[in-house]
DNA sequence: CGTGGACTTGACTGCTATCAAATGATGTGG
DNA sequence: CCACATCATTTGATAGCAGTCAAGTCCACG
């Protein structure tokens, strides 16, 4: 009834996923409305919280990760705006990974609460959050095929084919471009590789004009070929095909 | 009300991670009640499948699966009495992966009617089943930690512990061993290595009488001992803190 | 007893980690 | 504005882990 325009990355990502009225719509920009912001490379929730509030970035990046004994750390989830940070929290019961900023970012804080009045009383906004968390699942499964059977710049390509289809749903992909604040250290912990490897991986894609990768962005020049070359089929990430990729 | 044993696996395992009635476990058992069986190595369920019935496993041991453009097998998940397939498939639409037999298997096929009355009218089973997938997703976290930052030796140690707390479970550990019909080639899918080197690192724990495997079965003398080697931690596994294991 | 599949072993290659150092970028105080 | 400290990126050299190829052994089965 009122204007609508998709403001929140959430309702502009689960409207890629599932059919939205927009009063649904409505309800889930409402999730939104109060926000905080946090400083870059900050521990936004740690291994073994309890369930409290539920965390959504609105803006910057955040990851998943975790600290193995020997002090190696591994990034297996990359947190862009729109995406839950402990969705379904209070079902397990505590946090078995911890979550950090990676950049300045603002967060919703929503009490658990509120979670609960939608699922109970908003069946296609609860049905379109499970839709997130499921997706998350799939594309952890991807990940795991990408780190055990793929050469390493195919892993790596893949994972800019992935983050650039992720970030056009939500509306961040200018003209072929999109912000990746990551170090380099960093993005070997998500590929699982040494930081040294990273670099002369990430220069050989550049060698093939495959990416640009500076200054916290990711340029790619052609995304179908940079598709072809990672063997990236956006099919895990279960969009209802209306991202403007298709003919990029 | 009535004798009350779990009898089905799937009871067995909701009773380690959230709080069951008798009568919430007399209604998973009744899911269990319709079996068929399925010859090894088939297929179970194709990549790109919509949603039909629901697939849960009562005896043998299946896999989750993806085939790379390149012919290469990725092994993400595997499937122990008591798992389910694709519980959540109709939310999503379609499988992103296959899912195939390893063993002569048991399975149930619940029409997705089941699923959704007990969603409505069983809100307890309803989060136990919502626990046993927030559980599927924790563990292959826990997979890509593996793999991205464990040495192939600890990685593979880790794999059976996870599997010695998952069979004990179930009340499938005995004597310290466990059924694990796996061959060496599908075991270096599930690790991302190849069949040469999952040989030899298989011989290198056996060396290290930290485990043996043969004719299908894995026998652990010293479950804490493993554990300690690989790192092992359950906490991701969501467990209520009831399993055997503990004095292991 | 022959056959096929799984497991094992050896030889070799090459990818990737590690260590160390140089270069470049950024920000601060003088 | 420059000197300096700090951090990220880049480069080179080396070692070793892990893949590949190929052959041999073991075992279940007909």
């Amino acid at each position: 009834m009122t204007d609508i325009r998709l403001d929140s990355p959430l309702a502009a990502k689960l409207a890629c996923g599932v059919a939205l009225s927009a009063e649904d719509r409505r309800q889930i920009d409402l999730l939104c409305a109060h926000s905080a912001v946090v400083e870059s490379h900050r521990n936004l929730i740690s291994q073994g919280d309890p369930p409290h509030h539920v965390h959504l970035v609105l803006e910057g990046m955040a990851c998943r990760f975790k600290t193995t004994g020997e002090g190696a750390r591994s990034i297996f989830a990359l947190l862009i705006p729109g995406d839950f940070c402990d969705l379904n929290i209070a079902i397990l019961g505590r946090m078995d990974h911890a979550i950090a900023t990676l950049t300045r970012t603002r967060i919703v804080r929503l009490p658990r609460a509120t979670i609960d009045e939608i699922m109970l009383n908003h069946p296609r906004v609860a049905r379109a959050l499970w839709w997130s968390t499921l997706v998350d699942e799939a594309t952890l499964r991807e990940w795991l095929v990408n780190m055990g059977r793929r050469s390493t710049i195919m892993q790596m390509a893949h994972l800019f084919c992935e983050l650039f289809v992720r970030m056009d749903t939500i509306g961040m992909v200018r003209d072929g471009a999109y912000p990746l604040p990551l170090s380099q250290e960093e993005l070997a912990d998500v590929l699982g590789i040494s930081t040294v490897h990273a670099n002369r991986t990430l220069q050989e894609l550049r060698r093939l004009q495959l990416l640009g990768f500076s200054r916290q962005r990711v340029q790619i020049p052609d995304f179908q070929r940079l598709a072809d070359f990672a063997t990236f089929d956006p099919d895990y990430l279960h969009l209802a095909g209306s991202g403007s990729h298709r003919k990029a």
